[in-house]
DNA sequence: GACAAATCTCTTGTATGCGAGTCTTTTGCA
DNA sequence: TGCAAAAGACTCGCATACAAGAGATTTGTC
């Protein structure tokens, strides 16, 4: 413990180098990977929560947006602001439940939001096989499983 | 490609499943732990950004704001807005560079400020150790690993 | 049928992040 | 020396995130 404590200051016994902390780590690899796909679809003016509501309504056109939100792990306050802005970009609608729920409005694409579907979705798909190449297949793989557990998406899903 | 065509839509032969983007993972698995750290940080009022940047001038008082953000990869911008709250939560003050150098804040602890080096790395070492455990000694630091290369800070540093 | 509880959406306020730009000061180089 | 370039800190605007809560609507239950 001595040397510890000459090495970095009182108190310093249990803290660890901020490089190790796992908060720290994973927010600066995060940040990281969401600023590479913000410049790859910035072409297309579509930041990456936006990417990812479009891509849950191109697998479900017309879902509520607490739905969106519960998918993926949204606020409603978040969803409302993403969707508010995907609907000024004139990607996609809010029309009313057809089975009469007034509190509920489905989200709906426009046919540009629907052509977004391929060349987005090549897109990231080409990222994803960057990174996987970068860190190699295997490490890739134990990677994306460590991340699932974390984000409670376990293998199952 | 026709079953995929079939059972996702057109253009969907080259697009991942969303729960299968890095993107999504690691911003997902991201969140998680930046909630858990808030919430555990959240007793001394003390953000996990904010955790970073005390971190940083525990270990060396009296930093520059352009040093620090180097070292957390932080924004100007977003520098600013941290050591102002840090500033006015009495935790940090800003004093002029003794060097003469009128461009330069330096960065300084008041007593409070130091005083949190103790708790509040007993409570981040203490959450990496359960998230350690949880993962696995071996899958963890495996994990470790791949973020930290992601991230840009490399074994060697 | 009525009412409490739950749902859905949206608003407000605060805290990161980042792009872009400003102002001041310092450096580097012709 | 002189002046363009760089550096440090800051501002503004926009886009996530989340806590808290408001308003309208629906559901479950007695």
């Amino acid at each position: 413990m001595q040397e510890i404590d000459e090495r970095q200051g009182k108190g310093a016994a249990s803290r660890e180098r901020l490089e190790d902390c796992i908060s720290f780590l994973i927010g600066k690899a995060a940040q990281r990977v969401t600023r590479d796909i913000r410049e790859a679809l910035d072409p297309w003016g579509v930041t990456p929560i936006q990417y990812a509501v479009l891509a849950a309504l191109w697998d479900e056109d017309g879902q509520s947006g607490a739905r969106i939100g519960q998918r993926l792990v949204l606020d409603s306050a978040t969803i409302t602001g993403v969707l508010d802005r995907l609907q000024k970009a004139g990607l996609v609608e809010r029309s009313p439940d057809p089975g009469g729920d007034r509190r509920v409005n489905l989200i709906r694409l426009t046919a540009r939001g629907r052509a977004l579907e391929a060349p987005l979705g090549r897109c990231i798909a080409a990222y994803n096989a960057a990174l996987r190449e970068e860190l190699g297949a295997e490490q890739a793989e134990r990677l994306w499983q460590a991340l699932r557990r974390l984000g409670g998406f376990a293998a199952g899903r």
